[in-house]
DNA sequence: GCCAAAATTAACCTTGCGTTAACCCAAGTT
DNA sequence: AACTTGGGTTAACGCAAGGTTAATTTTGGC
C-alpha cells in the first residue's frame, strides 16, 4: 500500500473513476491525459507503476511504452485496452509492457496486478517473510519459526536490509551506509550488532541465515543454495 | 532465449505439448507432475520462471505457490487455469503468483509473459554461465555443474576475467593488470592463485577449462574447441 | 536527574587470504 | 649430461578481516 502510480488515459471520466477507486485502496495515482505529458512526468518523478491506455489520440499507448524504454525508463507498465486480439497483446509486450489487461476488467484484478508489479520493484510491503523469518514493519518485530526475536532497532534494520537483498551480497560499506548514512561509528559497532542479531536468529540451533562472504560482505540466504 | 523453466502440470499430454512448443522458442523446460516434486526441484535448482497449473490432485497450484513463498522461493510464477472467475484470480495473486493466464491461451502470449518475468529477474541477478560454470555476481559465488566452488576474492576475479574473454588468450600481463592494477606482487602469486582456482574447478576429474598457452598466457575454453 | 535499553568502544581471539620462497618437472639448448 | 626456462605444486608466515565478550557511554522515557 501507499504506492505511487501514474495513469495515462485520455478519457477523463474513466480516469477519475479509476483514480477514485484506487484511492480507496490507499493507492495514490497521478493522471496524464496524453503520452507526451506522461513521458515528461516520468522523467521528473519516481512512480512505482504506470497504467497505460492503448487507445489514445496523437500518441498511442504502444508508442508511449516504446518511447519510455528507449529513454531508459524501466518503470513497470500495465496496458489497458478494449482490444484483445493476440496481435495487439504481442505488440504490447513487444513494446516492453509488463502486463496487459483487457477491458472491461475487474478493479480488484487491476489492483492485484498493480501490487504484484510494485512489490517486485520496490519491495514495499508491511511484512517480509523468507526462509521462516518473518519481519513485521508496522509492529517492528521479527519472528523465526514463530518464535519472537528480541531485537534492537538497529538489529531490526540490519535484518531488513539483508532480507530485502536476500541472496545478494551486501558489502560492509553498503550496510554502514544504509544504517547510519554518511556518519558512522568508528569502531566495530557493526560487528557487534551483527553478532547479536545472529545470536537471536540462531537460537535452538537453527541454521545460519546470515553468511559471511570473506572479503566481500554478508548475504542472507539458506544454506543449501 | 535460453531460459530455464519448470512446468508443474499433472496432465502429461498437455505438459509435453507445452514443452515441445517452448523448445522451438529455445526455452528449456523441466517438468514436475505434482506439487511436492516441484518444491523439491525448486530447492535444488535455479529456475527463471515456474509455470503452475492450478488444477492438480493432492496439492493444487495455489498451495504450491503459497508453500514456495513460505520457503523463501521467490522464483516468478505464472498460473494456468481453466477457471476465470475473479475469486480464483485473486486467490492466485494472494498466494503470491506473478501472472495468471486462463485456458485456453495462445502459446505466443505465454511465451511473451514468460519473457517479461524472466527479464525482470535476470536484471536483478547478474550472472555469467559458460561450459557448466556459473558465476553469480550478486552472490559473489561460482558453481561448476551445480557444485559450489569455494573461491577467494582474487580467485573469483581471475575466473571472471577469464570467462569474460572466453576463447581468447589472455596474457599474464593483462591478468596482473586487471587484478592488481599498476602495483602487483613481485613473486609467483599469480601462479598460486591460478593453481588454487584450477584445483577448485577440476574437482571430481572434471575436464580442464583454464588452458595454458605456453609463452602466451591463458585461455578459458572447453577441451573440444 | 534517574533508570533501563541501546549503542558504542576497546580488548582479545580466531580464521583465512595473499604473498613468499622453495622445490619439482618436462622440454629445449648447448 | 648439465643447464636453462616456463610452468606447476606445496608449505609457511604475516597480517587483515571477522567473531566474541565485557565494560562504558549515550539515549530516551518518566
Amino acid at each position: 500500500m501507499n504506492y505511487n502510480l501514474l495513469l495515462v488515459e485520455d478519457d477523463v471520466d474513466l480516469a477519475s473513476t479509476v483514480i477514485d477507486y484506487l484511492a480507496l485502496e490507499k493507492i495514490y495515482c497521478d493522471h496524464a491525459s496524453n503520452g507526451m505529458l506522461a513521458i515528461e512526468l516520468l522523467q521528473q518523478h519516481q512512480f512505482d507503476v504506470v497504467i497505460l491506455d492503448i487507445n489514445m489520440p496523437h500518441m498511442d499507448g504502444i508508442s508511449v511504452c516504446k518511447k519510455m524504454r528507449e529513454l531508459g525508463l524501466t518503470t513497470p507498465v500495465i496496458m489497458l485496452t478494449a482490444r484483445d486480439t493476440l496481435e495487439d497483446k504481442l505488440a504490447g509486450f513487444n513494446a516492453g509492457t509488463d502486463d496487459y489487461l483487457v477491458k472491461p476488467f475487474a478493479m480488484l484484478e487491476l489492483v492485484a496486478r498493480i501490487q504484484v508489479l510494485a512489490k517486485r520493484i520496490s519491495g514495499q510491503t508491511s511484512k517480509l517473510s523468507l526462509y521462516g523469518v518473518e519481519l513485521n514493519f508496522t509492529a517492528k518485530s521479527a519472528y523465526r519459526n514463530n518464535r519472537k526475536l528480541s531485537l534492537t532497532p538497529t538489529g531490526l534494520s540490519i535484518l531488513e536490509i539483508l532480507m530485502r537483498k536476500a541472496n545478494n551480497v551486501i558489502s560492509r560499506q553498503q550496510l554502514i551506509q544504509n544504517i547510519w548514512g554518511d556518519f558512522s561509528p568508528e569502531s566495530n559497532s557493526l560487528k557487534v550488532h551483527l553478532f547479536k542479531l545472529r545470536q537471536q536468529l540462531n537460537q535452538n540451533g537453527a541454521p545460519e541465515l546470515i553468511h559471511t562472504v570473506p572479503g566481500q560482505g554478508f548475504i542472507f540466504k539458506s544454506k543449501n543454495d
